[in-house]
DNA sequence: AATAGACTTTGTACTCATTATATTATAACA
DNA sequence: TGTTATAATATAATGAGTACAAAGTCTATT
């Protein structure tokens, strides 16, 4: 899944209901080639200088896009942001305080057994911890 | 846990090495006792009309107060706010896209397996789901 | 009781992520 | 080519949260 090039990544949008555009393709590119689970704000800053007419506007309405077509998921970390990710495998993310990235933490989540949950139906589920990272917490 | 007089809230707010004013108290209280994750707008506005000269930086430096010593939790289901909970006991949450409650799901969450984690120190599990609740499914 | 010091609450102004709106550009198509 | 639909852009507005300073409250000491 890493570095799809622009022709492939052009029929996947088709394939998901999405019209390609430059900008488009090379936001899901981005996506998939950094999964460092970037915010608008940096995707914007890490693509401006080679799209240079883009405009944050255009982030934001890309990731809505997106995550109402399905594919890429919202990922809440922290109040006040949203950050992005291409990734739908199952997986859980871990926060480390101390340099703030986000790590991707594989993990079986199995929720079939739980009995409050029926009649409910299930969209996404999302797994968060946070703490300190192996390299921060041996300092 | 549910509805802790005045008395008892002090005795706990001292225990966990915070002086107790009025606000304070009935801004914890409301927290037990409502179990509604609720922003900080909406406990100020919950509260406001009791006690007449709240101001919201007052629940602001309250919430990161309680959260700072331990006793509340912040809980982030949306990008753009930060709801918070009393409630410690070993538990994930359920967001409804369409009716907005955020339901309390009993679930056990055992990372100790995941090799990923070695090294890392965790400070807090949140579990996150979303998706149509059983009232707003069958309509 | 008055004074002083420490802590708490409050109002105002500000920041900054996100959204709303209107305009311009581009693509699709008859 | 002209017409229409869709996309991208710039600008202004919104709203959760924060910074800061002034005012209020509590408690200990005289
Ligand atoms: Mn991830
Ligand atoms: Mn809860
Ligand atoms: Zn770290
Ligand atoms: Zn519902």
């Amino acid at each position: 899944m890493i570095s799809k090039n622009m022709a492939c990544i052009k029929s996947f949008l088709i394939e998901n209901d999405i019209k390609p555009s430059i900008q488009r393709a090379r936001i899901y590119q981005f996506l998939v080639d950094n999964p460092i689970h970037p915010t608008a704000d940096e995707i914007y800053n890490q693509l401006n200088p080679e799209l240079i007419t883009l405009s944050k506007t255009t982030v934001y309405n890309t990731m809505h896009l997106f995550v109402e077509k399905g594919i890429v998921q919202p990922i809440h970390v922290e109040g006040n942001e949203v950050r992005y990710d291409a990734d739908f495998s199952q997986h859980g993310h871990f926060k480390c305080d101390c340099c703030g990235k986000v790590f991707d933490i594989n993990i079986d989540l199995n929720t079939s057994s739980i009995t409050q949950l029926k009649g409910f139906k299930i969209k996404s589920i999302q797994m968060l911890m946070s703490g300190t990272c192996e390299k921060c917490s041996c300092q």
